[in-house]
Formats: C-alpha cells, sequence, structure tokens
RNA sequence: GGCCCCGUAGCUCAGUGGAUAGAGCAACAGCCUUCUAAGCUGUGGGUCGAACGUUCGAGUCGUUCCGGGGUCACCA
C-alpha cells in the first residue's frame, strides 16, 4: 500500500476512536514533511481544529501519540509543529517496501480497468513533411497511450490521415507541371519531402501569378481567386471527387510516397498505431446524420441549401454543416469517424490529441453530437496542446522557418554523437552500438524536451541553443540508469541481494528477522525510499491529468536523488555486507524506476553512456 | 467585440488552499589516485502581472483590470 494511503487510512482510524466522530479523507491533508523540518511526511490538521474544538497542539500530540502506539515498525515518530504534526516512518517498514518491490520491473502498473480507450494522435496531411509541432503532438500521444496501458486500459492507438482535399491537389498539380517524371526514386529524395516540395513550388507560382495580375491592375483578392493555378487546383478536387481515373492514379502515387517517407520517420521516432483511419474513406460518412439531423429538427437548412445548426443555446455560434452544393465539410466527416470510432471499438473513452486552435472546433463536435443523441457525446476528450513557437515567432511553413522533424532526429544525434566523442567513454563500442547509442540519447533528450512541459501551456523553442544534455535532460536521467548498471554489472545477479530479513504482509507491520543485522538508514537512503515509492502515485496521476510531464518530472526527481546518494555514499565499498546489500537494492529498484519512466514518455535507457 | 487558455528568478519551467515559493540553464566559488564529473556541493538572483475579496492561512479559489496567445470561415 501506497505510503500515503497508509496514513491517510491509520489518521481515520485514529480520530475516529479517540474523538468518537468519522471523517472523511479530504478533512484533512498529507504532505511530504519540507527538507528543514524533521520527519517523512505531514499530517496539516487546521482543519479539523474547529470541528473537534481543541488546540492545535493538543490535536496533534494525541494524534501523534495515537499513530506510533498503534503502529508499531512504521510510524516511529513524531513531532508538532502548531498544527502541523510530523510522522517519521520506522527504518523497518521502509526497507521492507524496498525488499518487497526492489526487482518487480512492473512496480507502479495497475490492475486491468476493463476499459477501452482510443487515443488519436499525430493525424498529419499528406501535402508536406512533418515538423517540430508534429513532434510534440506525437510524442504527447505515444506517451499519454502507454501510461493509461501502465493503469490497465485497453488503449488503441490511432492517426487520421488527411489524404484528400485542395492541399493535396496543390502539390499534384505542382508536380505534374514542373516534375518532368521526377520520383523520390530518381532524385533520392524522401516521399513526404519530394511531394512537400511541391507545395512549395505550388506556393511560389501561385504568388507570382498572383503578382501578375495585381501588377495589371487587378484587385488582390480577385487575382486570388482568378490566379490560374489555383483553379487548376480547384477542377483537380473537383475531377478527384468524381473519380476521374488518371487523377485518382496520380493521387494515390503521391500519397504513396508521403506514406512510405512518414513511415519512415515514425519507425525512427518509435512512433506506433493500431488502426489508421483515411479521412478519403470517412469523408462522406457523415452526411447521413445530417439527413437525420434536418429530420428531427435538430439542424435547418438555408435557402441556398446549405444546412446549419444552431448552437447559440450552448454558447456557441451557428455551424455550418453541408455546403449549398451538398458537399461536407471537416465537421461533417467528423461526426461521421466519431460514431464509427465508438462503434467499430465499443469504447469508453475518445481521446483527441489536437493543438489547442482547435478546442473550439471539438467543443462544437460534442454539441451535436449531444444534440444527435449519440450517446457517446461525454466521452469525447480533447487533449489539447499548445503550440510550440520560435524565438523568432511562430513557425510558417510558407515562410519556410518551419523546424523540420527529420532535420531536427538528425541533429539530435550528431549533438549526442559530439558529446559522446567528446568524453571519450564509449571507445571500445562498435560502429552499431556507437549509432545505438545516439539514436538513444538524441532522441532522449528530444522527447523529454517536449514532454516535459505541461501540455496546455505553449512552449518555446529555441533553434539556436537546441536542446541540451546537462541538467533537467533526458541524457541526465539515461546517464543516471547508465550509471547504475556499471555499478551492478558487478556483482553479476542482482538478485544475489538475498535480504530477506523484511518482508510486509498486507500493509500490516513489517516482520523482521531478528537475527539480521539491523543498520539505521542514512538521509540520502530514506530520502531515496520514499522518492521510488511514490512512482506509483505519479503513474496515477500523470494517467488522471493526461499529463506525461508529471512522470518527467518525478524521474527527473528521482535522478537527482539517486546521484546525491551515489555521490555520498559507496555501493562496492560500503561500510559492511548489511549496508551493501541494502545500497543493491536501492540502485536496483531505481534502475527499475528510471527505466519505466523513461519508457513511458518513449524514451529508451543505456547501459553504457 | 464574445468565448477559451496563459502570466512565478535574466532565460526555460515545477509548485494536490498550508510551514521561510522551488528546479534546470546562465553567472560565480569549490569537488575526479576510490562504483562513469553527461555528475555532486555551495553563493547570488522573486512586488508569484496588478488591485480588491473569500479564509485561521492565497502563487493556488472569486471578481475586476493590465499584458500575451487562440478562436468565432460554404479552410482543414
Amino acid at each position: 500500500m501506497a505510503f500515503t494511503n497508509f496514513i491517510r487510512q491509520a489518521v481515520i482510524t485514529g480520530l475516529e476512536e479517540l474523538y468518537h466522530q468519522s471523517f472523511a479523507e479530504n478533512d484533512f491533508q498529507i504532505n511530504e514533511t519540507k527538507q528543514e523540518f524533521e520527519g517523512d511526511y505531514t499530517i496539516v490538521l487546521f482543519s479539523l481544529v474547529k470541528k473537534l474544538k481543541l488546540s492545535p497542539e493538543t490535536l496533534a500530540k494525541s494524534l501523534g501519540e495515537y499513530l506510533v502506539n498503534r503502529n508499531p515498525g512504521i510510524i516511529a515518530g513524531y513531532n508538532v509543529i502548531k498544527a502541523f504534526l510530523n510522522l517519521t516512518l520506522a527504518d523497518d517498514y521502509l526497507q521492507a517496501f524496498l525488499n518487497d518491490n526492489y526487482q518487480n520491473e512492473k512496480f507502479g502498473e495497475k490492475k486491468p480497468t476493463g476499459r477501452k480507450i482510443m487515443v488519436e494522435y499525430s493525424s498529419p496531411n499528406t501535402n508536406k513533411p512533418l515538423h517540430l509541432g508534429h513532434l510534440r503532438n506525437i510524442f504527447l500521444g505515444w506517451s499519454t497511450a502507454e501510461i493509461l496501458k501502465a493503469t490497465g486500459n485497453n488503449v488503441v492507438k490511432t492517426c487520421v490521415v488527411n489524404d484528400r482535399g485542395i492541399h493535396i491537389c496543390k502539390s499534384m498539380i505542382a508536380w505534374q507541371k514542373f516534375a518532368n517524371g521526377a520520383t523520390p526514386e530518381s532524385t533520392h529524395t524522401k516521399g513526404d519531402h519530394f511531394v512537400g516540395d511541391y507545395y512549395v513550388k505550388f506556393n511560389d507560382e501561385y504568388k507570382n501569378e498572383v503578382k501578375e495580375l495585381t501588377d495589371k491592375g487587378i484587385d488582390e483578392k480577385q487575382a486570388e481567386k482568378d490566379a490560374p493555378i489555383m483553379k487548376e487546383a480547384q477542377q483537380m478536387l473537383l475531377d478527384w471527387e468524381q473519380g476521374k481515373p488518371d487523377v485518382v492514379q496520380l493521387w494515390k502515387t503521391m500519397n504513396g510516397w508521403v506514406y512510405k517517407g512518414f513511415d519512415k520517420t515514425y519507425k525512427r521516432i518509435g512512433a506506433d498505431f493500431d488502426q489508421i483511419f483515411y479521412e478519403s474513406n470517412t469523408y462522406l460518412s457523415g452526411r447521413e446524420f445530417v439527413r437525420k439531423g434536418l429530420e428531427d429538427g435538430s439542424f435547418y437548412k438555408k435557402e441556398d441549401g446549405s444546412v446549419w445548426i444552431d448552437l447559440t443555446e450552448a454558447g456557441m455560434d451557428e455551424k455550418l454543416l453541408l455546403r449549398g452544393d451538398g458537399t461536407s465539410v471537416y465537421i461533417t466527416q467528423d461526426i461521421g469517424l466519431a460514431k464509427q470510432k465508438f462503434e467499430d471499438y465499443k469504447l469508453d473513452e475518445s481521446i483527441y490529441v489536437i493543438g489547442d486552435e482547435q478546442i473550439y472546433h471539438m467543443k462544437v463536435l460534442k454539441e451535436i453530437c449531444k444534440k444527435l443523441g449519440m450517446p457517446f457525446y461525454d466521452k469525447i476528450f480533447h487533449l489539447s496542446y499548445g503550440m510550440v513557437e520560435l524565438t523568432t515567432g511562430k513557425m510558417k511553413s510558407r515562410e519556410g522557418t518551419v523546424v523540420d522533424a527529420d532535420d531536427l532526429v538528425d541533429e539530435m544525434i550528431d549533438t549526442a554523437k559530439h558529446h559522446t566523442e567528446t568524453l571519450g567513454k564509449v571507445n571500445d563500442f562498435t560502429g552499431d552500438e556507437l549509432r545505438q547509442l545516439y539514436e538513444t540519447l538524441g532522441l532522449g533528450a528530444m522527447k523529454f524536451y517536449l514532454l516535459r512541459v505541461d501540455p496546455k501551456k505553449r512552449m518555446v523553442f529555441n533553434p539556436r541553443e537546441s536542446i541540451d544534455f546537462h541538467g533537467f535532460t533526458g541524457p541526465f536521467v539515461q546517464y543516471t540508469y547508465a550509471r547504475i548498471q556499471s555499478i551492478l554489472r558487478k556483482f553479476g545477479d542482482a538478485s544475489s541481494m538475498v535480504n530477506r530479513q523484511w518482508s510486509i504482509v498486507n500493509g500490516q507491520s513489517p516482520v523482521v528477522n531478528p537475527e539480521t543485522e539491523r543498520e539505521k538508514l542514512l538521509p540520502l537512503e530514506r530520502q531515496l525510499i520514499i522518492s521510488l515509492e511514490k512512482f506509483d502515485n505519479a503513474v496515477v496521476q500523470a494517467a488522471e491529468e493526461l499529463n506525461p510531464s508529471v512522470i518527467a518530472n518525478y524521474v527527473f526527481q528521482l535522478a537527482q536523488t539517486y546521484n546525491s546518494f551515489y555521490t555520498e555514499h559507496s555501493v562496492a565499498n560500503a561500510e559492511n555486507e548489511v549496508k551493501k546489500n541494502l545500497r543493491i537494492g536501492l540502485s536496483v529498484m531505481t534502475a527499475n524506476v528510471i527505466k519505466s519512466s523513461l519508457h513511458l514518455l518513449g524514451i529508451q535507457v543505456p547501459e553504457r553512456m
């Protein structure tokens, strides 16, 4: 049982027995004791003072006395400052916890909940390569999915590919006009970049044409409409919707190139999906609901034939659902897809990882589903995240200020290589081992950097300073892991730490073998055990908040604690065998928890670095 | 303009209504013949955007204002 849960129950029982009143879990607070005071956990009793009509000191003292007497071997002592009751856990209890868990590689994982949750993330357009913003989305989505798995949920990772629309037609037109039959193979270009280049080419050409027209004295807005290349793109979209064979063929070919490129990037950064939805397959499916909504009066038709919903009652606007010409818009297909997700997978929850500029859109989607009487409307959850901005402002693909995902990954791996070579600690590695290490460290730095910040906050990426490898970073945590492995290699099989003098049965007082020698825990040893135990809560909190930064902050704090311990105390040359075994156990468990934490962030651990 | 999000050290960020607000980076001073110095220890650095209010207690909750961003398309 988690330490704080145990204390909470003990306090409730104690208060009821002492004062013959019943108490709830939120009648008082349990915090970690601040560094400057003695103790491990602090119970804040101010809120009870009124209810019990006692002075804070009297209450805290009585309760402290009770807790120590009734929980031998668990709560070793207390002290009182005002209404702060500071408790010190018993060494035996902490060591029993370590003994019971240090070899458990699944520590922190929860029992199955039976719930099925879909996490949609990445969801790119097929007209240009992935960029830094996608990376935040992908890492966030992947990590959230893993955190939900760890808390016992059945998770389906999905991706919705925006493979149709005017954007891809733009690339197609530009390719037809300017490529002379070139392909990714013939130019040795990654497919998504290849297609993206023609999207840029389209915009350049478009800009030129608009300028030519405005030079002739045509109004700019009119020129934007009249530019021939734009008209060609629009015509192509119509041709595509009508299934014109050569257009469909070109569309398939070019999307194929893009997917090949995306797959390469996904594989490299460790993203994976259980199911992929293509917008070209789903974009028509919303229309039926529009028809149904018209019938039951949820929606209404304007003179031009367009269909609308009035959401002003829910504090929103009127929203277009179907164009006058009968074609669907973004939200139309989203309704269909939302339903399909729930029907195909029988979901308990459907999470959308989408940028915060679409908060309103997602609110509208939920509201429409509600109006249509779809029972799942309140199981849709928008996990929104802030944009990644550059120090120079926003990223704009048309202005070439986008940080490309592949470029950034290359850069991070180069940086890892540079640091590693400078330090020269792994000169005996083979070429493959080195490449593996650079990827582990480079990606670790990048993922940690993007995940350590609360998702909902906007974040600034400084391309010049790039991403650090020191301090609050992925490599810092990875380094701590590698250091521990270095120690453990000396001892062969770490399970040889046979230390069966402590054990906890059913959350009761620890069983202690009286034959064994006992050593008092040193402050850093205590701190480390308490820090390890907190992983359990960190996982729960991260899952409740859908917030991987909780894990990043936790594991950094753990690594810091271990590093202090490491500097202060020797494992191999411990004062005696009892201490040595204890410290091996501490090291094994720290390594396990670091590995688990980083896994939840999509980061691997190196044995050496 | 309506609605939503954000504002904490020079920079990037933590901070379940509780004790003297914390990390990392940057700056400065120390620590490698002893398990990996991508590390550790210390110093300096704050009107928690502002003002009222609720409370025994507010960075945290409420109201108003200031500053930054998003959104309100027959775009996706």
